[in-house]
RNA sequence: GGCGCAUUCGUCUAGGGGUUUAGGACGCUGCCCUCUCAAGGCAGAGAUCACCGGUUCGAAUCCGGUAUGCGCUACCA
């Protein structure tokens, strides 16, 4: 909806539809206002609140009783259930039996606050014409007595919809395709009232792993749980459009101008598309390595300072520490981990990690042959100090590899990590020093 | 059960009668690069275009049926 609105020029006009008192969630509104913000989706108009605007919904389902369109209902939930239940055991369809279609004003003597029915053709048919999936037509005898005012005084999705995208002057609503068999329920809405129904477009849904509806028992579902793993907005926009959009047979990594100035109705596709988290984090990798390493540099910060309370993080360390896990990180949270021996000089390492395949006396000596070289070295820098233990390797009979593999344990603590030297440099002489020692303290 | 929608590599997709021995991307495998891990480069495996029938000189592309999947079937949205 947003693309469409970017990209035609017209409003995007945020709606809570906030109708449903019993599923009501403390600070859900709240969640999705954060997201759409995080995610660059601004909106021209609103948020407009359902729950703000009852009388208006009570008013025009009145309106529809008034004029014999809809009717009161004084049906218990009990007796609504029973029904069901006895629909279901006769493997009849199961909808509302039109108990009180005809029962005329106040002609009960139930207590119970009453609804509102629409009351549906019982023949004929009723043609939606969708802009994806073309001309989808229903018979109207499927269609039951469906409720537009519910007994608590709050209207359903379908009344309070079609009351809202009419003031409203919504010309398209698109949504999930799980939407479209109750379209034509909103298609004879809109007849009932008189009103010009907007265009429809049914939109393939997203799917979990199982090729399920993708809801919250598959995992993450909500966009700040993907803010708060790191990715970036920017590519989560780009990998969110190409679930069932696409640009053409190539192009996949897109500024979101791009695809604002590309998206069209046209282009979607009918069919479902399965979240695919795998392409995701490489395509937040691509979105990680794009940036400037002052601005990866500055996105990292809170993540490992969530990640590493103890630790004390000075921006401009950072900055130089940064450019050495750019390339290495799919998201921002796994950056901490990448970065903390950085910060700490406490390293958790044996002695087996250490040699790798060399044995101890090798080990040993690779150690005190390169902290005898390092002692030389003027400028602490990582071509100096590359140029003066390379050679040692040769020297020893040994690959480049192996060698470099004991300094490494030695000064990171893990048997991977950003280029030694690099790293070396970042870290410091005195640190890098104090670590060479203690490894072969460990041996 | 009823109604609706959909069906191209494991996944996201291109392609909408001949340009297709079905293209790209993720993932996977191998090789190269290389101080490790990544990143990058190259190569490869992977789709009888769900199935059956029809139309046509010719069908992944058009039509019909079947199957399968999914969605809806609430005083949920």
């Amino acid at each position: 909806n947003w693309l469409f609105a970017r990209h035609t020029g017209g409003a995007f006009i945020l709606r809570i539809e906030d109708t449903d008192q019993a599923r009501k969630v403390e600070g859900a509104v709240e969640v999705i206002l954060e997201s759409l913000q995080w995610l660059g989706m601004d909106w021209d108009e609103g948020p407009v609140y359902q729950s703000h605007r009852l009388d208006m919904y009570r008013e025009y389902g009145e309106k529809l009783v008034s004029e014999g369109k809809a009717y009161y209902c004084y049906c218990s939930s009990e007796r609504l259930d029973a029904m069901r239940q006895e629909q279901i055991r006769l493997k009849q369809p199961p909808g509302y039996d039109r108990h009180c279609r005809d029962l005329g004003h106040g002609k009960t003597g139930s207590p119970a606050a009453p609804v509102i029915r629409f009351k549906s053709p019982l023949e004929g048919k009723t043609v939606i014409t969708d802009l994806i999936r073309g001309e989808v037509v229903f018979e109207n005898s499927t269609l039951d007595d469906f409720v537009l005012l519910k007994s608590d005084g709050y209207p359903t999705y379908h009344l309070a919809n079609i009351v809202d995208d009419h003031d409203m002057k919504i010309s398209h609503v698109m949504r999930a395709e799980e939407w479209l068999s109750s379209t034509p329920r909103h298609v004879l809405l809109y007849a009932a009232f008189g009103w010009q129904p907007p265009r429809f477009a049914h939109l393939p849904m997203i799917l979990g792993p199982d090729k399920s509806k993708l809801s919250k028992r598959h995992g993450a579902t909500s966009i700040n749980e993907y803010r708060d793993s790191g990715y970036l907005p920017e590519a989560m926009i780009n990998f969110l459009s190409l679930l069932g959009w696409s640009l053409d047979d190539k192009t996949e990594i897109m500024t979101c101008e791009q695809i604002i100035k590309n998206f069209t109705i046209e282009r979607v596709s009918k069919t479902a598309a399965v979240f695919n988290l795998a392409k995701l984090e490489w395509m937040n990798g691509v979105y990680i390595r794009n940036l400037s390493p002052q601005e990866f540099s500055v996105r990292c910060l809170p993540f490992v300072r969530r990640a590493l309370p103890d630790a004390v993080i000075d921006e401009g360390y950072m900055q130089r520490i940064a450019p050495l896990v750019q390339e290495r990180a799919k998201v921002l949270s796994e950056v901490p981990a990448l970065v903390d021996f950085f910060f700490s000089d406490k390293l958790d390492y044996n002695s087996l990690l250490l040699c790798g395949k060399l044995d101890k006396g090798q080990a040993a000596e690779i150690l005190t042959r390169s902290i005898h070289a390092l002692e030389d070295i003027r400028e602490w820098r990582a071509g100096d100090m590359e140029a003066g233990i390379r050679p040692l390797a040769e020297g020893l009979g040994l690959k480049a590899g192996p060698f470099f593999g004991v300094l490494r344990v030695a000064v990171t603590g893990r048997a991977a990590s950003p280029p030694l030297f690099e790293t070396m440099e970042v870290l410091g002489r005195e640190r890098c020093m104090a670590r060479l020692k203690a490894a072969l303290q460990k041996l």
